[in-house]
DNA sequence: CGCATTCGGGAAATCGTTTGCCCGAAGTCG
DNA sequence: CGACTTCGGGCAAACGATTTCCCGAATGCG
């Protein structure tokens, strides 16, 4: 209509307010509904029509410099593409969500410095608070956030970081990683399995060597001494190299993988070898990530969904100052027993 | 240091510029390093240190309410934790990082109303742009953000927006879904296959149709018939569901699956039926995700991180007015041979 | 030496909201 | 009937940058 090119610019508070006779504040105080107001009916009436007409949105960018927050989250991971972290950022997308609240997920790809860029991205666009799910980010980073008292919260990551950094209130979510190693033990042990072999995670993640720990724990508690080899990453590819390695002298009956993917490539590895899982060798992994029912993968089941939204449930109440109950939060496992997991044959050692 | 409880509120261009003694609009001109203006080096160098020591950084949100621009993007996805969508908005993360672009990714799960949300909350925040890889997106949203000549580019998408929308300069970037079907089928018949099935993805989806169109023109140059079975979704259960349905009677010697998680649906039913890949029946998928390569699955290769950066970068062009040479991308695909499809059994027909 | 440039940078408007404060009119109360 | 509340809403100052003018001083030129 106006301006030949229909270069109509988005329209502001300011025409809403010239059209419906009113000033500017006054929109605004219909608009967000602020209480301990008194507005004559009519006029709000008007002010509501006119800004429906002219399909007035407000700019979420000068509001948040008023008010000096962005109802926005940033998210740190390592790698948005891992199914496992995607479930994970599923639910925290969908919490944010829900509350109004945006999510920027950013991939960090595990190298520092896209971490520190991205970081100061994040804090340069004055995110409320920050979410990490990357296995082992940069303390410092890290720390130089908390000790700005910026809102972070943990997720599925290690506690490293509350050394000097008086970290009684961070926020937590995380697994029981040791009672799910446990859980898997008795499971394997449980079918008649004694020999029993564990494709360790990184060691450099927490995650890896608690369930390291748990795996020792419950074997010792079994009578079992059992073989351990380490995957250098979560992956597949590392997964498969490590049961090599494994399966090369008289391979265990049983092999608890510290997750899906490992027990991926252990799979894999396995049917190279010749082996049948679950007839010559159980396996049980570790999250529960979609691909494991398609495989039929026995699994500990974690509640990644869960821990994503939780996450940035805490987050979110921290960011609006509201008081945390509890602010770290460890979720339970569930031991899924699928075909991969079968009893052990009856013959005695080999 | 000041303020007992360390409260200091992040510095702002003021503060730079009082400790400088200069004026704000100096510290803006040395820090963007507007051209044009002469400045004392001496002064520069005083900007430049004040500016370090209080680790000062500008306010994205004042400085994209003054611009008119945020440099975002907006990306709307169906579902973040599909590994082929994962590349692509991996590639399109990393080619907006490396301009400077932050890229807001949001998970439609393919409702409209989500999609219809998503889309105003982007609109709010003023993103300079939006990507839409969401294959059926309601054409109406979509249309009246082209109307309103709102930056978007539509990515691994059909092509039934362009109706009334002078669609002409709209930014595309796909796949050859046509030739990447005919390659499948080509590589089947040179194997020697001359019973092929083809397990289609949903016709709701131009991406589907364009991959039955072109396994029917292969099918019929080769002088074959086929049979053709429908999965409604484009996940391993409906192609294990539509497998079942073509495995019934006396099964095909081969099977093209009209993509990968379709394909280990296929794998599935194939099993459970006794029938071993590539030994009685050989398979094919379509798009390359990391998976394929893992069950050692043939299957036509599409440049995800590649379809996910180009459509960013021409969002990017666009946004920022640069003209743009081509603005329909149409990228090849490779047929990559594995462990899934080998050569037809001698025995003639059953 | 007078005038015109160039140098080096200051002033102020602007982007679009929100909110504390203020104020006139109307109603209430004593 | 006058003082005091309550109504209904206007005013203007932020929020933190960018950018278009503008201007005094120093320099160059003739």
């Amino acid at each position: 209509m106006r301006g030949e090119r229909g270069k109509r610019a988005r329209s502001t508070i300011l025409d809403v307010a010239r059209l419906a006779r009113v000033h500017p504040s006054t929109v605004s105080r219909i608009l967000n509904d602020r209480p301990g107001l008194t507005l004559r009916p009519e006029t709000r009436a008007r002010v509501l029509a006119i800004s429906k007409r002219l399909d007035y949105r407000p700019s979420a960018l000068a509001r948040s410099l008023r008010l000096q927050r962005t109802l926005t989250l940033g998210m740190l991971v390592p790698d948005i593409a891992n199914a496992f972290l995607a479930g994970i950022i599923k639910g925290a997308e969908e919490a944010c969500h829900e509350r109004g609240y945006t999510l920027i997920v950013c991939n960090t790809a595990d190298v520092p410095e896209r971490e520190a860029t991205y970081l100061r991205v994040l804090r340069e666009r004055q995110v409320d608070g920050v979410l990490v799910a990357s296995a082992r980010l940069s303390d410092e980073s890290i720390g130089s956030l908390l000790a700005e008292r910026f809102p972070v919260a943990l997720v599925n990551r290690g506690t490293h970081v509350d050394r000097g950094t008086r970290g009684n209130d961070d926020l937590w979510v995380h697994v029981d990683d040791r009672g799910g190693a446990v859980a898997a033990i008795d499971h394997l042990a449980a079918l008649g399995h004694r020999r029993i072999a564990h494709v360790a995670g990184p060691q450099t993640t927490t995650t890896g060597r608690e369930r390291l720990v748990g795996t020792r724990a419950a074997l010792r508690r079994h009578g079992l001494t059992g073989t351990i080899v380490e995957a250098e990453a979560w992956s597949e590819v590392e997964g498969y190299r490590a049961a090599r390695q494994l399966l090369r002298g008289d391979p265990p009956s049983a092999i608890f993988a510290a997750n899906d993917l490992i027990a991926f490539g252990v799979l894999r590895a396995a049917r190279e070898a010749g082996l049948d899982v679950p007839e010559d060798v159980a396996l049980v992994g570790f999250n529960d990530i979609p691909e494991a029912a398609l495989v039929d993968l026995s699994t500990v089941h974690v509640p990644q969904h869960e821990m994503g939204a939780r996450a940035a449930e805490l987050l979110i109440a921290r960011a609006e100052g509201r008081p945390i109950a509890e602010p770290r939060i460890l979720l339970e496992t569930r031991l899924v027993a699928r075909g991969s997991s079968a009893p052990a044959k009856e013959r005695v050692t080999a």
